[in-house]
DNA sequence: GAAATGAATGTTATAATATTACATAATTAT
DNA sequence: ATAATTATGTAATATTATAACATTCATTTC
């Protein structure tokens, strides 16, 4: 795991990145989906949708569920987090707009996630995906253990 | 897709394979568990576990979530069925005890769902997590698109 | 710069998914 | 038979997510 002080860093640069994913696909990252992502950034682990809101709620009594979900949503949209199926979770992109079909390697033990991309993985399922006569669209990969750390 | 005269064979053979596996193993595929079982074999695609409990209540009125949800976890604890975490829905396993680490492809058309096993696939993500030093436990890959019949 | 448009957010309500906790019944072991 | 265990019944509630409609805000057009 990174420490706290690279972690810092790390969030300006997403969000720095974040903005200029936005401006060049001339969408916006408003206030709100700033504190949004910020919020998911800050941990170093998973979000829920319901912490985050009572995060949001902190310094916005007025926040709803709509207000977290239609945030999630268009940051899951341009690629900013992603969403863990298996946790019913939100965790930042590393690498936002670089890749698709990425994974997550999930420590049940600390709780972090591992964000990975790898060729061979991507050559593999797209073939034995192929071999169905399958069109693949969209993957989900999700792979829980014992990280590095905490073995 | 199979036809539903081979469908109906393969629930019965699904029945029984499970009732072996049980009695091997010491537990019990109760009538409760067997009926959910059925009601899940029984479609084509997935099911939502509050589809299931809705058919439930129409043979016993007093069903009730728990109602469900144990007998899922028990089928699921004994690989008879799979949880689809990107669909919050269920479908039984073509080839219970036979493997773990399966994938599914999911045609987002036909909401066909195809339980795969691949050696490649295994020893990719085995692998790459390796490299990680990361030590999988559990694997969840679920890959949407289209299907064959659907392309 | 006022009006029109579209995008984003506010607000209320509710849907969909899942679990906890405790009671009762059925089965198995002693 | 009794105790222990396993399975099911039941009520309540927690968690996750969306729909529908109102309002505000930003941008464009005139």
């Amino acid at each position: 795991m990174s420490t706290c002080e690279n972690h810092k860093i790390s969030i300006n640069e997403a969000l720095k990145k974040a903005e200029n994913i936005c401006n060049k696909k001339g969408v916006k990252l408003t206030k709100l989906r700033q504190k949004v992502l910020t919020l998911i950034l800050r941990n170093h682990g998973y979000v829920k949708a319901y912490d985050l809101l009572n995060d949001l709620k902190k310094s916005d009594a007025s926040a709803k569920p709509p207000t977290v979900y239609r945030s999630l949503d268009f940051l899951m949209e341009h690629g900013f987090i992603h969403k863990i199926q298996s946790l019913n979770a939100f965790v930042g992109c590393s690498h936002p707009d670089e890749h698709e079909d990425c994974y997550f390697l999930i420590c049940k033990e600390c709780k972090n996630i591992e964000e990975c991309c790898s060729n061979k993985v991507k050559k593999v399922l797209t073939s034995t995906s192929g071999k169905n006569n399958f069109s693949p669209n969209q993957v989900t990969l999700e792979i829980t253990g014992i990280c590095q750390d905490c073995s």
